[in-house]
DNA sequence: AAAAACTTCAACCGCGGGGCA
DNA sequence: GTGCCCCGCGGTTGAAGTTTT
């Protein structure tokens, strides 16, 4: 980042750092009248001295009338962890699934308060994030389709599988986090080594034997 | 009360993919 | 086939705000 020189300033022509009222005003004045894209032209239009780069983040990140304000709740928590889960730092493919909520609004989230959870499931998934999408793609639909067929056969080894996978990403992490992500894994229960399916949910006696799974 | 440490989040960058001439 | 342009994504940074010492 570039910002030791021209942060505030002009670089290239360009306007950087933090956006005026004034400029935003300009901008959803441009996209009201034009509507989203052709982010390069704003400047030649408006007269906004930013770049196209610039001005397509400030209105998806900020401006755009349909972003929810405010904090995430535990409900959005527990989608973007169990996406995060299943997705790693695919932020953006995680965001299609939290309407109001931004790809960069769900990462900052996601680093500031689970960054220290260290898990091998969170590296596969980290490395699996920088592969082709279309190989991404192919390959979660084979493990899906092997799930469904695993499941079939044997639904409590699964079952298990699933939660293990889900209680590593936390092993660093607090009792509200696992509290949030209780709802996902109630419904296995671990007695010294064998596992049964619990079908009436007990929050309190899930949550311990949860939390001692080793 | 002040300094240090920590957290949050807006905004930047580089890179890669897709469309088009 | 290839080069260019635009767009979107993920990683990173640093200013501002908040909490702790």
């Amino acid at each position: 980042m570039d910002s030791h020189f021209g942060w505030g300033g002009v670089v290239d022509g360009w306007r950087k750092g933090p956006w005026t009222s004034q400029e935003d005003k300009l901008l959803c004045e441009y996209v009201n009248i034009h509507g989203e894209g052709r982010w390069n032209c704003v400047s030649n239009i408006t007269g906004l001295r930013r770049s196209g780069k610039s001005c397509r983040l400030r209105w998806v990140n900020y401006l755009r009338p349909d972003l929810k304000r405010g904090k995430i709740t535990p409900q959005e928590e527990n989608i973007i962890l169990e996406l995060h889960a299943r997705w790693g730092n695919r932020w953006s493919t995680i965001a299609r699934s939290l309407p109001g909520r931004t790809d960069n609004e769900i990462k900052n989230y996601w680093r500031t308060h689970f960054k220290n959870a260290k898990s091998s499931s969170t590296k596969i998934n980290l490395q699996r994030s920088k592969l082709p999408k279309s190989l991404i793609q192919q390959e979660q639909n084979h493990e899906d389709d092997e799930m469904m067929k695993e499941a079939v056969i044997n639904p409590q080894q699964v079952l298990l599988e699933q939660t293990m996978a889900t209680q590593d990403i936390f092993e660093d992490d607090d009792d509200e986090m696992m509290k949030c992500m209780c709802p996902f894994t109630s419904f296995v229960q671990v007695n010294g080594g064998s596992t049964s399916i619990n079908e009436d949910w007990n929050e309190d006696e899930n949550w311990t034997r949860l939390w001692n799974l080793e």
